[in-house]
RNA sequence: GCGGGUGUGGUGUAGGGGUUAACACGUCUGGUUGUGGCCCAGAAGAUCGUGGGUUCAAGUCCCACCACUCGCCCCA
């Protein structure tokens, strides 16, 4: 038992039967996103270190070193798995002149990312993630247009009762005076703070707009707004999403604890919440990130866009009791009785696979009871057992047995594929 | 990195110092010659997370470690 090869922390398995989950979630985020305009490209897993380190920018360095997972090449080079995708992205659109590509370039992709950290529910060390990004774009409708997408795809699942948050975070002009302005205002209730707030004040401000600690709530409803300290370019933006989310009916709460602690976003912040699924209620986040691109040494590029976890979203579905369009029945069992009908079912059995239809074959070394066969099919699901005795075999004929009841029929084995295929879309 | 909870066949549990570790579900086989589900009978499957300690005796008590899990930190 303990010398047994387990799981790595953080690591998961997906068996068949919650895959299909994911095989909903998947086929509709290509659906939804597909129906947006966007396209579906592939990035690598592995970038390097630098992407990551130089674009989360100063201040952010802590989790940087101790949760990547970054090794070192022969030749000293630093590799890291993707801990996000919107930096490569963004280094992809640089790298393979999508500047010159008509704009903006809209694209998403599906695929696993990594964080070093402590699991817990929905937080997992492996993840896989739906994201879109919206590339070469500053317009307000290219936020809404991505919001909606997440929303779309929520609901296209079957989910009910999301509240959808939204922010503005500012930019470099309007940023930095917002962050005085709620120093300013902390500091005078500095011994009210608990230890970590303190030390988020010193470090990192706008974190302690989203502290769980106990009175916090009471202290920060007094606290500045960002809202109120925009400057004009990011008031007229916030204000033109926010007319166009009226336009299109999408309720959305304003939520001036929502920030992001990075420096290259800006402006729009949004993310979607659940109830249920553990402390991390974001079924999605997303935003602006208009400084990025320079960021990793490029030229000003705008962009949008967001993530949105799919061992999340599973966990939300289930949260929600939405189910699952039933599993795919196997249709047709072979059983046999060895030697000579062995070889016939097996016969069979890959001339129905040849012409597409799904066909289970019976396997056993020294033949095997037909009530086994027959139980086994049962468990499967099978529709029909096609059973393959001597008797059949002389007569160049396969006995149908209908497991879901009905008379048992003689099928000539020439025509089995067409009969086959008949039953198929009963 | 920090804190709480939990570790007994595949799964869910019982057993709280006394020797063959129990039950349910699941799996497999059989219930006459070639026919599933229900029922019946039987079988396989657990060094009780690991290591140490206490004791004549340890799934049972003690310690440590590990894993899982929930949360904190952090959140790209």
């Amino acid at each position: 038992m303990s010398k047994q090869i387990q799981r790595v922390t953080g690591m998961q398995d997906v068996l068949p039967e919650d895959r299909r989950y994911w095989d909903a979630v998947i086929a509709a985020a290509e659906r939804v996103a597909g129906r947006f305009g966007f396209q579906r490209m592939e990035l690598p897993i592995i970038e390097a270190e630098e992407l990551f380190s130089r674009g989360v920018g100063e201040g952010s360095d802590f989790f940087v070193q101790k949760e990547m997972y970054t090794l070192t090449e022969p030749d000293g080079s630093r590799i890291t798995l993707r801990p996000e995708f919107t930096a490569g992205f963004m280094r992809a659109y640089i790298q393979n002149g999508m500047s010159n590509w008509t704009q903006p370039v809209k694209l998403y992709t599906i695929g696993p990312s990594f964080r070093r950290e402590r699991p817990q529910a929905g937080r997992l060390r492996q993840h896989s993630q739906f994201n879109c990004e919206v590339l070469g774009e500053d317009d307000p409708a290219a936020d809404v247009e991505v919001m909606m997408l997440a929303m779309s795809l929520y609901r296209e699942l079957g989910y009910t009762g999301l509240t959808f948050q939204l922010n503005s975070t500012g930019c470099p002009v309007c940023k930095p005076v917002y962050i005085k302005a709620l120093v300013a205002y902390l500091d005078g209730y500095r011994e009210q703070l608990a230890d970590i707030d303190k030390e988020r004040l010193s470090k990192n401000p706008l974190r302690v707009l989203d502290s769980k600690e106990k009175g916090m709530d009471a202290l920060l409803a007094g606290a500045p707004r960002i809202a109120d300290h925009l400057c004009d370019d990011c008031r007229e933006h916030f204000a033109e999403v926010r007319g166009l989310l009226d336009e299109l009916d999408q309720t959305y709460t304003i939520n001036f604890r929502l920030v992001r602690g990075i420096d290259y976003y800006t402006k729009t912040v949004f993310e979607v919440w659940q109830e249920g699924i553990g402390a991390q209620a974001a079924l999605c986040g997303g935003g602006r990130y208009d400084g990025l691109a320079e960021d990793i040494g490029g030229p000003p590029t705008p962009g949008v866009g967001f993530g949105s976890g799919v061992e999340r979203i599973v966990l939300g579905m289930k949260e929600q009791g939405i189910a699952l369009p039933p599993a795919p029945p196997v249709p047709f069992y072979l059983a046999h009785f060895g030697g000579a009908t062995k070889m016939a079912a097996t016969q069979l059995a890959f001339r129905l696979r040849a012409a597409g239809i799904p066909a289970r074959l019976a396997f056993s070394r020294r033949g095997r009871s037909l009530k086994s066969q027959m139980r086994e099919a049962d468990h499967l699901g099978a529709r029909y057992v096609l059973i393959v005795g001597e008797d059949e075999l002389t007569q160049g004929q396969v006995t149908a047995r209908p497991l879901a009841g009905g008379e048992q029929t003689r099928v000539p084995a020439g025509e089995l594929v067409a009969w086959a295929r008949a039953r198929l879309d009963e």
